[in-house]
DNA sequence: GATGAATGAGTGTTCATTCAT
DNA sequence: GATGAATGAACACTCATTCAT
């Protein structure tokens, strides 16, 4: 986490660090991204960034910490919402949809926590501190599908919640290969494609 | 591929080689493996690593191919069998199984296998060559439930092999990230788990 | 060209950095010179000349340049003496001399220059972006000799400069090779002798 | 100079072997050709160029005299003819066209020693055993020329047989530059041009 | 005499971090 | 607190030469 010293920075400059950081991580890779070229863009001494953060590791956490922030941000509401009203599936859409938007809005926060889900050295050491929160969110919406009697109740939460995560990235990989390729719209069907058979497979079996 | 230096090396040197590189691999993804650290505890100079591999990309190329030929061995038969006599879900099984099988005899390897998949860069350019055998097992599989009638045959068969794929490596995650807590019952438990659901999403819909 | 970390050194260092690196591209012909060799002649860690310099060939373009500076330092005011007040002979032997003089005070930035002339591989890239200044000098006195009615009109310009720089090289290289056994008035002479075979060579034909 | 053992060499891997050495030499310069390669051409163990030759510098010692003698024979018969039949003029003329048709004929052992010429590390070493040949034949018809009255007793033969090679060189450096852009007429007048100036500046002045 | 694997010092270059000013 | 120069270990890769078989 930053000094206080950085907390205390200028607004602009503070954010010009942000931002400068934000698009090392975003244009590459944890372990290929350069400390020189941050402060290059940022415009400040490389001393001055090692005097509010600890070190690369400590700004990356924090930059993705800012990024998992924005996305809760976007589901917010998601939560309160009660599955009853709504149902599973119609809440995992808008959460599907709410992850888009913020990678229209906000496509290289959204590249940067992608890149961590395929870093296998960080992911294990960084995502033990974040992914809960991430992985939180989707085992309520099943808890809560559960109890609505929507969905069969002897599913391993946990475990589902992970399958769940994983398919929306492979989704996200799909749709970044042939990009360019999808409408909104197809990209729309893409993603019922992939809920209806999670629907099925997840659902209250008689 | 290695050079006919390699191939004519005696045995155990070959492995004491092929052992540092599988291990480096294992512990770091490719572009934080280091050439030094694998002729280091190989034994070797430096010179004669590049007398048998034309270069780092080589090696690993190599070492990746060990494990894909592999798993492929682990896999041999799978493609055979005929989903009619078998029914699509217990051919996954097996299939799963091998992977697993795989994965307690070989870690390394397969951990080797599952970095790969995660680093985009790599992905794309190794992947062209190795990885279309991989998505094209699940492909067949589904093509052939879906002839049996077995399958929904509206499903999109790509997405749906790559979506599976996900899911295996996210199982193989867990079972990583709590290494040691799974028994072989629990370790069935858990993919017969993802099975139901597969089998539930994606089983012909009336 | 140097960053400006390099220009802010302290005199002495940056003294030391170029001494070294005169002494290695005058030794050794740029692409067996050794940047080890150099940090290790000028005492300093080798992350440090990366700090000065972005890479082997811009460190050696800037000794080149001052070499060159050096060298036009020395035969400044030549351009300006008019052929027709001097003679093309006289103007010549100034240009001889001078560069006879310079050799003497810096004989290893001579010898840079030299082994450039040399390395066809570099001679087409850098010296696309220093030679025709060379060139173009002796160019200049031809035209005007020639203006003057001194020199043959007839003669083909270019490939005639070409001939008198590569002339003026094989003399040094004689220089050079009985370095010491020649008097400053015997060297005088010797460029005396080729002066007055020029003279002849071009001279209005009648 | 090869050992015995290579002497006594099949002809045709002699042959083979001094093949692939011409073609590496003309390829690259010196310091950067590379016996890895030599050995590869020739289909011979590294071991045994090794058997054969001293080291690197021998065998390029041993290609370049095979060329030197080459254009020798070339030119063999100019020593001959006495100058006061022919006239220095027609001589030189006649010597040139034999370089101009040993380049034709054997490019590669023209381009070496070439490149040797601008090697200015080697040439000192090597050229000291080589050289004195190549000047020799130059100085021969200087001597031949004064001594028919044709040429100005009073030069520096030594010194004008050096500033002659350095001109067929920086003519050749001209040809090769332009490549294409002369036809072998257009050559000839090249040659011309130059013969005329030499005449002029070294004719018996009154 | 033939072989080809072994060697290891060498290449140019990068970069996160430290620390004196 | 700000600065930016200093650092040096690390990187992948090369290659002439040697030497055991």
């Amino acid at each position: 986490m930053p000094t206080s010293t950085f907390d205390n920075l200028p607004e602009d400059k503070r954010q010009r660090i942000l931002d400068a950081a934000v698009d090392e991580f975003a244009d590459h890779a944890y372990h290929r991204a350069s400390v020189g070229r941050i402060v290059q863009r940022a415009g400040i001494p490389k001393g001055s960034l090692y005097q509010y953060f600890a070190d690369k590791k400590d700004l990356y956490r924090y930059v993705l910490q800012l990024g998992l922030e924005q996305k809760l941000a976007y589901a917010a509401g998601l939560r309160d919402g009660s599955v009853a009203d709504r149902g599973f599936l119609s809440t995992m859409r808008a959460f599907l949809a709410a992850g888009l938007q913020m990678a229209r809005d906000h496509p290289r926060l959204s590249a940067i926590a992608d890149s961590l889900m395929r870093d296998g050295d960080l992911r294990a050491e960084i995502l033990g501190e974040f992914a809960p929160q991430g992985y939180r969110v989707i085992e309520e919406m099943l808890e809560r599908g559960i109890a609505a009697g929507e969905i069969e109740p002897a599913i391993d939460v946990p475990l589902v919640a992970r399958l769940i995560m994983s398919m929306t990235f492979a989704l996200a990989d799909q749709v970044r290969e042939r990009s360019g390729s999808y409408t909104d719209e197809s990209l729309v069907s893409l993603y019922d494609e992939m809920l209806a058979i999670l629907a099925h497979g997840i659902s209250r079996r008689d």
